[in-house]
DNA sequence: GTATTATTAGTGAGCACTCACTAACTATGT
DNA sequence: ACATAGTTAGTGAGTGCTCACTAATAATAC
């Protein structure tokens, strides 16, 4: 990968996660990049070609996130791990997740199976500490680290700190 | 208001909920509302203002969805109300839920306080029901009621069902 | 010397928005 | 009662501009 082609795709995810794909344009994407306009259709063919790649890191990003909770053993453990998360994405990545975000309300983009894996290793951890109805638990914890994303994104890490220490309690992990 | 005003609102409001505000032009909406193009601007002044005028309902119709809620004085019915809110919108009102939750994520358009005396009534709540962090609840609770109308507008009524009997049994109420 | 990477200078289509105008209605003067 | 004057609602062709995208050409690398 040339240096133009990932300042490009650098560019292009800070554009679209923050006024939105529609709303910039090929020329903006260029402006920020150094490049020349012609040069992001000769690497990703058209605009949604840009998407597309910038989603296709998506997919590993996620597995590689969700890894260490897959292969925790502990159940207890594996529920700190999710509550933990969203508090440990490197601000580095926000505008990454604030682009997959933004994305889920566009049907194309929106894929709920992605998140499978996690909820059947969390609904296996409820089970394990007894809880009476493991399928609700996950799901809905898995809701809770949406929505708690959502808010980092939103308005900032320090305004959904609060709820770290709260959920650890509450789910005595 | 004239029905071709009216035509044009609701014509906008259903493009921008599904396409989005940038992916949807004037001219689009000038034919869905089988009304002349140059009528949205004699009305709205701009494509900004249209929007401006859709928005201008929302605060209306969520205070009237959440008086309820505010002037109940039963705290456990407080905390059932919340619960039931997002299971309770009419079909008929997705696109404007749709398009609120949509704006969020453009700062110009995501205001948290309208939350605020909803979270500070359930507080109350939690707090006359003696839990012992009710403001963390508070939030709490206001957080997975977000996530489950997103849920309900990303997925459908059905997938979030399971919550509503759930939720009321988690909280007792 | 020939792929590959890049720039430059376009292109037509579609964009938000304007403008000159008409039709229908309302208010006013006699 | 009726002409006159003024206002509001509505039209649709036209505006300049920006859009995504292309083709020809140049620079660079191996």
């Amino acid at each position: 990968m040339t240096d133009k082609k990932e300042s490009i795709l650098s560019a292009a995810l800070e554009l679209f996660a923050h006024e939105g794909y529609n709303a910039t344009s090929t020329s903006q994407i260029a402006k920020k990049a150094a490049v020349s306009e012609g040069l992001i259709f000769r690497h990703f063919k058209n605009k949604k070609g840009l998407l597309a790649a910038l989603m296709e890191d998506a997919e590993a990003r996620i597995s590689k996130i969700f890894a260490p909770v897959i292969f925790e053993s502990s159940p207890k453990n594996v529920i700190r791990k999710v509550i933990l998360l969203p508090f440990s994405i490197d601000q580095s990545e926000y505008d990454f997740w604030r682009l997959q975000f933004i994305l889920k309300w566009q049907q194309e983009y929106n894929n709920p199976l992605k998140m499978k894996p996690l909820i059947d290793k969390l609904a296996w951890a409820f089970s394990e500490l007894g809880y009476e109805e493991p399928e609700e638990e996950a799901r809905l914890l898995n809701q809770l680290i949406d929505a708690i994303s959502t808010g980092i994104l939103r308005e900032g890490l320090e305004s959904q700190l609060p709820f770290k220490a709260f959920l650890l309690k509450k789910y005595s992990v």
